[in-house]
DNA sequence: AAATCTACTGAACAGTGTTCAATAAAACAA
DNA sequence: TTGTTTTATTGAACACTGTTCAGTAGATTT
């Protein structure tokens, strides 16, 4: 069956190609912006041709979507080799709004972008259920050091994650302009660090 | 000159008219679904019509925009009478986190949508620029009674709006439906008091 | 060689924001 | 009152959007 193997790789080559052009369209004008006939053309094939791959826009959108959290995750994953938990969980934040000060599209299209992301709760979200979890053993891990003892687990998990993403939120947003004379960047790090001054108190 | 007074009043009207209109249909569907011939129809005029008072779809946002940061100060004000500046911080947050529970569409149109927002940093952003100031104030009153003394004045204005867009955002996003058993309201104002007690402990 | 299947096209549909010639009505000038 | 100008409103049109689908060319199978 050496033909069917070929027709396979070739349709997986061809889901490849379009999430290629997806990515650059997408990450380039937002969602809205990336209009299907923009994706076709920039792989020169027609607009119907997107829908023998995909179901719809939204589809192609999710694809991209999860490939975002597995570049995070991925990265967040190198900091199993910091023993400490407590320095663990101080340095995730940094890495996240790094992540997200190096990424700022996909950060968009992750978690500030919700066009498609009503219907998807139960299959698209579990990797940002995964995201949370294991922010929450971080948490629960630096309480059975003695740290944060007093806090509800689930609700300061939950903070950790809003401040951090409330960070990088107004960054994507450009919200934060009007802090004149300090640079995006520099806010960012320093707000999060005034966070981790916060946390060392406690 | 009651003629040209009366019609002023009359245009001023029709601007209202289409404002109500269109505040009803875009926080009913958003941004991208509140399509002008909705808004023209909800008023029952056609759409051309909407250009003859407002320069496009992006100009009536706009007007709303403005319109929930008047509606957010209001509530603000309110607590220029708590005296003692670290209880109003803490009451400022909690008002806030209230409003985007009570408004939740307002937010949206607020901090989350950014059509718009791009080409309007000068003239729309003036009435953010009073928010932020107004926290910074509070921040440096806590600081002259002794409280933060070690922070930054600017980042840690910027950490405490970030906490609580934050919170404010994952909960407009319904992206914090992965803590399971506890509801949306629990998890912003717990989450919140969290934040409060590492303050406290400073 | 004929039949089937598979990948692809481009036209079409219903929607969008926006523009604009036409128009009716109101206000002003004679 | 008449004619002229201003003002407010319309609805058709333009260029765009996501999506569907009959048609088709080419490869695969019978």
């Amino acid at each position: 069956m050496g033909i069917a193997e070929r027709k396979l790789e070739e349709k997986q080559e061809m889901h490849k190609r379009i999430l290629d052009g997806a990515r650059k369209v997408f990450l380039e004008k937002g969602y809205e912006q990336a209009s299907m006939r923009s994706i076709a053309q920039e792989i020169r094939y027609s607009p119907g041709s997107l829908y023998f791959y995909f179901k719809d826009k939204s589809e192609i959108f999710h694809e991209l979507h999860k490939e975002g959290f597995r570049l995070l995750l991925n990265q967040l994953k190198v900091l199993d080799n910091v023993g400490d938990p407590f320095e663990r969980l101080k340095a995730s934040g940094r890495v996240f709004i790094q992540f997200a000060q190096e990424n700022k599209d996909y950060y968009n299209l992750m978690f500030i972008v919700d066009e498609p992301v009503k219907d998807s709760l139960s299959e698209g979200f579990q990797i940002a259920e995964e995201a949370i979890s294991y922010m929450q053993e971080m948490v629960k891990e630096c309480q059975q050091k003695g740290k944060f003892r007093d806090m509800d687990t689930e609700y300061f998990t939950f903070l950790i994650i809003s401040v951090v993403h409330g960070i990088c939120a107004l960054f994507c947003k450009h919200r934060n302009s009007s802090f004149i004379g300090k640079t995006n960047e520099e806010l960012m790090q320093n707000g999060y660090e005034s966070f981790v001054a916060l946390l060392e108190k406690s």
